[in-house]
DNA sequence: ATCTAACAAGTGG
DNA sequence: CCACTTGTTAGAT
């Protein structure tokens, strides 16, 4: 079994994303931290040439994206019970904290499911960002809110 | 709009 | 095991 990964960087104008792959899958997804709101609009600094990067690409222009093979990472039964719940969601849909927890049948581990879309390694490939609030507040994103509220905003126009 | 208590799981001591 | 810390929530103020 050959594990040898290999590191992508992604240049954007809201900095550099590390995308991890094994072969054409992808295993670790790096965004730049972001403390307030870009004061660029999004762009990649030059043109995608592989899956990955055409997936980050057409997610953050509001086009439909094929989303590449990707590996659930290493993690705790409950974490990756979390994240294959997320890797559900269609593109363009929301579902709330409460409804993920209930998902993977422990309708009362809410904060739990919390935690662990904060670890969750696969930012993007795994979405995230589409888990808010049961009120509508968005909740939170370990790479800075900038990226969630992008994100939102390319998919709600559908 | 802001504050608090209770929630479940993860982490560090 | 105990004491924190979370990308929460519902309810009171």
């Amino acid at each position: 079994m050959s594990s040898v990964i290999q590191t992508k960087e992604l240049r954007t104008t809201w900095g550099t994303i590390g995308i991890g792959m094994v072969g054409n899958t992808v295993v670790s997804c790096e965004l730049p931290f972001l403390q307030g709101e870009p004061t660029q609009p999004f762009a990649l600094a030059a043109k995608a040439d592989d899956p990955a990067s055409r997936f980050i690409e057409a997610l953050l222009s509001g086009k439909r994206a094929k989303r590449p093979a990707y590996a659930l990472p290493e993690g705790t039964v409950f974490q990756r019970q979390v994240w294959q719940a997320i890797a559900e969601i269609p593109q363009g849909r929301t579902c709330t904290y409460a409804d993920l927890a209930r998902a993977i049948g422990r309708p009362k581990a809410l904060r739990a499911v919390g935690t662990a879309c904060g670890r969750n390694p696969l930012p993007l490939f795994i979405p995230c960002h589409r888990v808010v609030g049961s009120n509508g507040h968005l909740g939170g994103f370990s790479s800075g809110l900038a990226w969630k509220r992008r994100l939102l905003e390319c998919e709600k126009k559908h």
